[in-house]
DNA sequence: TCGTTCTACTTGAACGATTTAGTAGATCGA
DNA sequence: TCGATCTACTAAATCGTTCAAGTAGAACGA
């Protein structure tokens, strides 16, 4: 005999059908109100706690709830209020529509342990979701093959083939917009501050070859590149995960060069923030000795009067949330606007 | 015939049963090198996911992820930095586990939208999980009981009558600590900010009966009253729900009262900036004029120069996700540390 | 050569619900 | 009174797995 009560045993307790006692949950006008609060007596009695999730899901073919991917580590995630700001729009439209959110953290395509993957990736095969945010998944990352095959509707952040439904920012207009900005400041000799899994957290100066980095930084130094024009020269540095932290160390390797930049653009408020961290402990001024800038505008960056790019942060989530969840929703490919907002941390190129 | 491939599908186009295309998946040191391979193969051709999430998840009885319980919408949770980081120690120890993160939303118990409540409790019923964190869940919240006929593993915030796993702080003993502080400071006449779902948005000010706060803003009320001591009058305000927003509403309720309190403790850090903005709206200057207390210690804490009391945020998520996570972990009630930290947003009494 | 152990696979019964199709009886209009 | 329609319920199939038990055949020791 099984342990907990089930459909079955409430429905021999109530001297119903099982259909009777599933009716009596899903769709309570099918039933007499007499025979409906009988069984929701006898259910109480028998400690019954409604119908079974799992069971539920494989036959209804519905699980409640969609799946955010990272390709980050949970941990930071949280602290970049960036993503936080993403995750609470997300929730809110998740929530109207009565459908959990599930984080799933996948390892980046290029870790350096390549078991990750394949346990990350089996992470996304394993949840049971009704749909899935692909949240700065890398084109080239399994675990799109994995979504592809399991047929799951997905929204992404970024371009992959074979996807359909993206909300998206110009991100080569956006670092366009700030190369030209730092280019009419007279700045020739600038540097970019990247994230990259690839290398953990082991900084490296990025050669000719930039293929390996994740796609959207690719985008951002390209518009970067296009932005300050001929005749500049850009170092970029990779310093691991998206955090203040590795945006400090990275901004040190770059100004403590015998050629150090005039300017720093950092692909992240974040990142940013450390490298603001890293000119203040060399007491260097931005936007006087150098300039510095980010991406994103989260809320600390007005605070520390950093150059950024704003983009909509919460209605990005909002939108990729309606995409899954809103029937009525019938675009496709929203390009959301992202504007330059010029503060303190960006001034002339000095000499 | 069926729609998508099955493990059906593909043992009869490998020429093999079931179970071991099952195996090939799960179990794959009990199958030939030979089989195993051609079962993969034939999947791939046939453009099979693997295992069905549901389908496993009924059968093995386990769901691969834990929900995590919220009390408020989420987009306020995400907007409380010790929420987050809450989630985010949590979020550390179920990446380690290979164990997704599923965030539940359930409106208060004394919601003005009775609906509601039942629609969220109807969503802890559905979700499938193995386990769940209650996180400031009041308990007379109808959830609990689901939660307990479920048969789930919970590990809460607060006292709960019939759960038997905690990751606590001493809520009585640190704010006692803050009201002995006032009043050593020579604080008479004290305002008190509290949040609380049941009146929505709405200002009001508590009178005797305390019985429908929240239980942790209860006891934190109650050790703040301890710590004053005898001959203080409290004028104690709810604010809504816990926002910068609201905080500032419930301070300027407080402020413009004839007899202005000369300190204001409100029961987190997200309140009391809210404080601190009505505070300087009118030109007053927190210390000085009037002290402000908050609670949590997040980090914009202590770049506001609020006294508070620091409770070790991400050590508590992690600790809960290893109460539920971690078989070797036996200990069922933890109560954590708290410490008074006290910068310039209090002082002497005016007057 | 016989019994034992091992390996590699198969069989068949759950897991706990939803859903489609159907039935018995009441109601109703003509 | 007949057939149609409606209400309230039931029967049986199905969702796609996992798992305990079982089997056929190879390998092995004595």
């Amino acid at each position: 005999m099984g342990a907990g009560p089930s459909l079955k045993s409430v429905a021999r307790a109530a001297g119903v059908s099982v259909s009777s006692v599933s009716n009596a949950y899903n769709k309570p006008e099918q039933l007499s109100e007499t025979v409906r609060t009988r069984i929701l007596d006898v259910a109480r009695e028998q400690g019954y706690a409604g119908p079974d999730a799992a069971a539920r899901s494989l036959r209804s073919r519905r699980a409640g709830a969609i799946g955010m991917l990272f390709t980050e580590q949970l941990s930071y995630a949280f602290s970049d209020p960036y993503s936080v700001g993403l995750l609470a729009g997300l929730a809110e439209v998740a929530e109207q529509s009565r459908t959990g959110l599930l984080l799933i953290p996948v390892a980046p395509v290029d870790s350096t342990d390549p078991d990750a993957v394949d346990t990350s990736v089996q992470a996304v095969r394993q949840a049971v979701i009704d749909g899935i945010v692909a949240y700065c998944v890398d084109p080239e990352h399994p675990a799109h093959e994995v979504i592809r095959s399991r047929g799951l509707p997905v929204v992404a952040t970024n371009d992959v083939p074979g996807l359909t439904h993206y909300v998206l920012i110009d991100e080569v207009g956006s670092t366009r917009k700030v190369g030209q900005h730092l280019r009419k400041l007279g700045h020739r000799q600038v540097g970019v501050v990247l994230t990259s899994h690839s290398h953990g957290d082991e900084l490296s100066v990025i050669e000719a070859d930039e293929s390996h980095l994740l796609d959207f930084e690719q985008k951002r130094l390209r518009g970067f590149r296009e932005g300050l024009g001929s005749g500049a020269e850009i170092v970029a540095v990779t310093g691991g995960h998206n955090s203040i932290e590795s945006g400090r160390a990275a901004a040190g390797e770059l100004l403590d060069r015998v050629d150090r930049p005039t300017a720093i653009m950092a692909t992240s408020d974040v990142m940013a923030l450390g490298v603001l961290q890293a000119l203040d402990e060399r007491r260097l001024v931005p936007g006087k000795d150098v300039s510095v800038t980010g991406f994103d505008n989260i809320p600390e960056a007005a605070a520390a009067g950093l150059t950024t790019v704003s983009q909509p942060i919460a209605e990005r989530g909002r939108l990729m949330g309606r995409m899954l969840l809103d029937p009525d929703f019938a675009e496709t490919r929203v390009v959301l606007p992202t504007k330059l907002i010029v503060r303190a941390s960006t001034g002339p190129a000095r000499g």
